[in-house]
DNA sequence: CACCCTCGAGTTCA
DNA sequence: CTCGAGGGTG
């Protein structure tokens, strides 16, 4: 910032001008965004813009970057959601799960420091991280956390949530700061929000964080003035509490705790449930008492942080490449409610396997609305001895999927019922029966024509372990097969015609055919293919030419999953060599053994599956790797830099695609496994990574980043 | 034969 | 994510 001397007296005019002139528009913005009056006419606003503008053309040196021709407010609907780089990166926390865990976590910090640690407790908010930074004192951008590095601009939004200060109020604020805070919807918000939403016929939220997030990223372009009013109330409802601040390198205290209490000073909203703990005691208790009131706090909690307070020992403690090693996560066991069981139904997967599932009355658990779990089989019910109509206890296992862990037996009334399994299909009536003798899974042996089976090996041919194709999931695999569609097996598939699918009516609609013309209001309509069945049609003929490999996983052959399918393609080259090929040959490939070579011999046995490889082919598909040498030939695995890695891939990694990063590693000769163990060579960890790298943690396996992965792609282990 | 590693399958929700 | 089971190794 350099000074200019100036004594011009037009200069002094021009300035006090501006300030004056700066003053109003700011205040006017407030009122505009705040309380969303317009005190001026947009002319008068306008007008008032433009008069700073030119005087700051006349006199660059005023048009600092707290100007609000520089900064935020009125700004394009379009600059929403587009990427802004953090001045520093925002650091994720490593967690822990128990209080033991927790203890072992401090008793490392507590020997890695000289002095007794002071531990700042505070509640970890369910929301919606974001960095809100401010240029002398103005806000100039709000951006969600995305991977640490890069987030979303949000700033339009973010003026428009109340306790997000557009100025700081007070004194000593840096020249730039990055406050770091959680957006949230408190409980009781959400659940009016809720409330409306199924009351307009809106889609409701399933949690206070997706509120949130979907309330900060609504798009105010081309909305109704009724939508934008709505949008706006939206976001008038929700909250913010920060919890951190970016690089400050000279701050004017000395523990986190009193950077609060500045950050507070500004006008920033912090929350009043901290506490400095002496012990790690002290924090025990802290985490039991609101492990105990979760719900009596104004919004969802999913754990505690817990920072060491003296900002002297964080400097000294430093941070992994993805989180500070004075600050950790405590994650709250994952909760479990209780809700009625009110049926137990069975569904039949793609493999003729009978799942009785529960049915349950719609209730919320760690964070999402669960209606349904899995009950596996019928031995499972009964070791859970669940009855239908029981009141269940219900959890998240791993915080994701619902499980039924057993009845509330002092709740029974006695009209509960006992759960029999039906003896047939309950989708095409065949009756049910153990695969082999012993199995407790009963299947429906109507393999081939059993509706619910076709539908589900028609999805599977759609997904990303198989021919990945787009446009064919859950929705279109129901349309496209029995009773709505034309496919009574697969084999039918690659001959779909747009006609064939024009004909297609799910639930009283067609959805792959649109009106192309109409005369009249009253004339008949012609119709034609919709952009739906153009996608479907030509994703499909794209599909053709995928890897052999995928076209063994879509074969739906049991025990061939990706994994087997890979090693099965490149080491016999053609479905041909492999349709040929003995028991023995076929386990002599590495990772085949007896079980899987005679489920691949029994396939070809069956006609209709031999019809499906003859009608593909005629369609175009081709079986077979092109100038692969034959059974036993050419091996993927040949002289890559990676050869005889085994490397584990988690969270995202920058760059890559799951898939792309698996490819690049198997075409180096890697080996890309899907879980942590001894036998793991590195693990590759980015943003949203889970348990997997706490394993490769133990085992003490050295893990990278994508920059480090880049490198081992590249140069192999030797470039590290 | 006992173990550990993996894979495959089913599953939930935004 | 978890379970069950196949495959491979010691």
């Amino acid at each position: 910032m350099a000074e200019i001397e100036q004594t011009d007296p037009d200069f002094e005019a021009a300035r006090a001008r501006a300030d004056e002139l700066t003053t109003r528009i700011l205040d006017l913005r407030d009122a505009y965004y705040d309380r969303d009056e317009s005190l001026v006419s947009d002319a008068e606003y306008d007008a008032m813009m433009h008069e700073l503008e030119d005087i700051e053309r006349a006199y660059p040196e005023l048009a600092g970057q707290d100007s609000p021709t520089q900064t935020v407010g009125g700004k394009a609907d379009s600059t929403l959601f587009a990427p802004i780089v953090h001045a520093e990166r925002m650091l994720s926390l490593d967690n822990v799960f128990s209080i033991d865990e927790f203890r072992e976590w401090a008793a490392r910090v507590d020997r890695a420091v000289a002095r007794p640690v002071r531990w700042l407790c505070e509640l970890k908010i369910d929301g919606l991280a974001i960095n809100l930074r401010y240029e002398r004192g103005v806000l100039t951008s709000a951006a969600t956390r995305g991977d640490g590095v890069t987030g979303e601009d949000v700033t339009e939004n973010a003026l428009r949530i109340p306790g997000i200060p557009k100025r700081l109020s007070g004194e000593g604020h840096p020249e730039l700061v990055e406050v770091r805070g959680e957006v949230y919807f408190p409980v009781a918000a959400f659940e009016e929000l809720n409330a409306e939403q199924v009351a307009s016929g809106d889609r409701v939220f399933a949690n206070p964080r997706n509120a949130a997030s979907g309330s900060l990223r609504q798009k105010a372009e081309g909305k109704s003035a009724k939508d934008l009013d709505l949008m706006r109330r939206r976001l008038s409802r929700l909250k913010m509490l920060v919890h951190g601040i970016g690089a400050w390198p000279d701050p004017p205290v000395a523990a986190q705790s009193e950077v609060y209490g500045l950050l507070a000073s500004w006008g920033l909203p912090t929350s009043d449930r901290a506490r400095v703990a002496d012990s790690i005691d002290g924090v025990a208790e802290f985490i039991e008492h609101y492990g105990e009131h979760r719900h009596s706090v104004e919004h969802e909690i999913d754990g505690v942080v817990v920072k060491v307070d003296e900002l002297a020992l964080h400097d000294e403690l430093g941070a992994t490449s993805r989180a500070p090693r004075w600050a950790i996560a405590y994650k709250y066991p994952p909760e479990q409610v209780q809700t009625k069981l009110l049926d137990i139904v069975v569904s039949v997967g793609r493999t003729g396997r009978a799942t009785p599932f529960a049915v349950m009355e719609p209730v919320r658990v760690a964070g999402s609305v669960v209606r349904q779990a899995t009950l596996h089989n019928q031995d499972v019910v009964k070791a859970k001895g669940v009855l239908i109509g029981d009141t269940v206890v219900l959890r998240k296992a791993g915080d994701v999927i619902p499980e039924v862990l057993g009845p509330v037996v002092e709740l029974r009334d006695g009209s509960e019922r006992e759960f029999v399994m039906p003896r047939e299909c309950p989708e095409c009536g065949a009756v049910l029966a153990p695969a082999k003798e012993g199995d407790i899974d009963l299947r429906c042996p109507n393999t081939k024509a059993c509706p619910a089976q076709v539908r589900g090996r028609v999805e599977h041919i759609g997904s990303r372990g198989a021919l990945d194709i787009e446009g064919l999931g859950e929705v279109s695999a129901i349309a496209l097969t029995p009773p709505h569609g034309p496919l009574t097996t697969e084999a039918g598939l690659f001959d779909l015609t747009l006609e064939d699918l024009a004909m297609i009516e799910v639930g009283g609609e067609r959805p792959y055919r649109k009106i192309v013309k109409q005369a009249r209001r009253d004339a008949p309509a012609e119709y034609g293919p919709s952009a739906a069945a153009e996608e479907l049609i030509a994703e499909l003929d794209k599909a053709k030419t995928k890897d052999l490999w995928r076209f063994l996983v879509a074969l739906n052959i049991r025990h061939v999953g990706p994994v087997a399918a890979r090693a099965l393609a490149s080491y016999f080259g053609s479905l041909e060599a492999i349709r040929a090929a003995s028991a023995a040959e076929l386990a002599a490939v590495d990772g085949v053994g007896p079980i899987i070579a005679e489920a691949v011999i029994d396939w070809f046995t069956v006609d209709w599956h031999v019809e499906i490889v003859e009608r593909w082919a005629a369609a175009g598909v081709q079986w077979a790797i092109e100038g692969h040498a034959g059974p036993g030939g050419a091996s993927a695995s040949a002289g890559g830099v990676l050869d005889g890695l085994t490397i584990v891939v988690t969270g995202t990694i920058e760059g890559f695609t799951r898939e792309e990063a698996e490819e690049a590693i198997l075409s180096r000769g890697g080996k890309a496994a899907g879980s942590v163990s001894k036998k793991t060579s590195f693990v590759v960890a980015g943003p949203g990574a889970g348990s997997k790298l706490a394993k490769a943690g133990d085992l003490g396996i050295r893990i990278l980043d994508a920059e480090e992965f880049r490198t081992l792609l590249a140069e192999g282990p030797s470039g590290l």
